[in-house]
DNA sequence: CATTTTTAAGTGACATTATCACTTAACGAA
DNA sequence: TTCGTTAAGTGATAATGTCACTTAAAAATG
């Protein structure tokens, strides 16, 4: 990489992983002038089941869904990597080469840090604060997993439903989606949703367009959530 | 911990973390030695949410079982940790201090190897191989854990309670175990459990007793399941 | 040994969610 | 404007979860 690109993107590397502030002697630094920035439009399979990897990656901006898929093809997302995370499960399969059964996929354009694998073996073993933040993705990772799992075990669809919707938009700000990939989001199915939606618009919590859904009633929704969420 | 039990443990354990084996010099050695064997009786409680850890645990023998709690008290078994295995969940909890939405609870008598925070962190940085079998645990349960969401999310419950009948016993080894345990081990709900096992027993295939299941027909149970399962 | 007490399992009614096989409606492009 | 595509709606039915119990087996106790 050009030396003023790399002057460029140093602040807002650190910045965002702020664990290789604290890397000895030239560690960041290093790490970027040994690596790729890639640009990677929507839409694309970043990895699927079965892919060998090559690279570390770091996103920069933009963000990667990370899916898995059922044989009669309902998908379920498992979480979405933003600014600031890496993909644990290349990682993963980066270390111990084993197949992951997941797929991702780039939700917007994403800007990216490709470390090539003998760089990232390089400085897992030289730096403590870049292992520190490896670990930190990858228990990030698991607690995700953990509470997903706990949610689809437990919560009722109403309560997730609710809780994405407050989450992803506002009184003023609709959410442009569709039933399905709600569907997707919440590992259910699109009829479910449709009429949970439905429903919500009967009591005039929200306002339904087709690919747009409007909160028309903040607190109603709220009240849906325990109080643990709020 | 004494020469003579390091001695007697080295062997068993280099077999059970056999990336160990390829460490630098003594690496394997010096782990055992700076660590501590524990025997942890069956049905202790070794993790719980907002524990503070201080040790990387492996386990030589017995097995732990990781499960999360819905607030009305439903339970799920996220995975066992068996022989050969370590907590994933308590080393991210030592390297980024997060809390962790789980529990773990020994299944039967466990022998561990206790390895102080400071031991493992040298090691970390030290030993590439013992890097690699840290993040081999950590892609593993990942796995586990995808593979679980898409259990839940997608497989129908007669499928995974034969598998489980399955994998856990066999026509002259009957399970032990109850209705209730084995909702949990699903993350179903234990008159479900009872109504499906009623179902299978009615079909022949099983016999039902207080605390015991026993497969009668087994390839009739085999045959619920999909081909990549065979 | 007989009798509580505890724990496991069974049951019916009902609620929620998933699936199937469609139809209807909205939008964009020709 | 019409046509093709994608999004959303619908009714019937199956599967699973929840609730409020009852029944039965095993364990503990006198």
């Amino acid at each position: 990489m050009e030396l003023h690109k790399v002057m460029e993107l140093k602040n807002t590397i650190l910045q965002l992983f702020p664990k290789l502030n604290d890397a000895k002697g030239t560690d960041g630094i290093n790490i970027l002038e040994h690596s790729q920035q890639m640009t990677i439009p929507e839409g694309t399979t970043v990895f699927h089941q079965g892919d060998q990897c090559l690279n570390y990656l770091l996103i920069i901006s933009g963000s990667v869904k990370v899916i898995t898929r059922a044989e009669n093809g309902r998908e379920i997302v498992l979480y979405h990597i933003t600014r600031g995370g890496s993909c644990v499960l290349t990682t993963s399969c980066l270390i111990s080469s084993e197949d992951y059964p997941a797929e991702g996929i780039t939700e917007s354009d994403v800007l990216a840090l490709a470390i090539p694998k003998p760089i990232f073996e390089q400085y897992m073993g030289e730096s403590k604060a870049f292992r520190k933040q490896v670990f930190h993705s990858y228990g990030d990772r698991l607690i995700k997993l953990i509470t997903l799992v706990e949610e689809i075990s437990f919560a009722k669809l109403d309560i997730r439903l609710a809780k994405y919707l407050l989450v992803n938009g506002s009184v003023n700000t609709p959410i442009r989606t569709t039933h399905q990939a709600l569907a997707t989001e919440l590992g259910s199915a699109r009829e479910v949703i449709s009429r949970q939606l439905k429903e919500f618009e009967n009591r005039g919590w929200v306002q339904l367009k087709r690919g747009r859904i409007e909160i028309t009633n903040h607190d109603a929704l709220a009240s849906l959530l325990p109080s643990s969420s709020h």
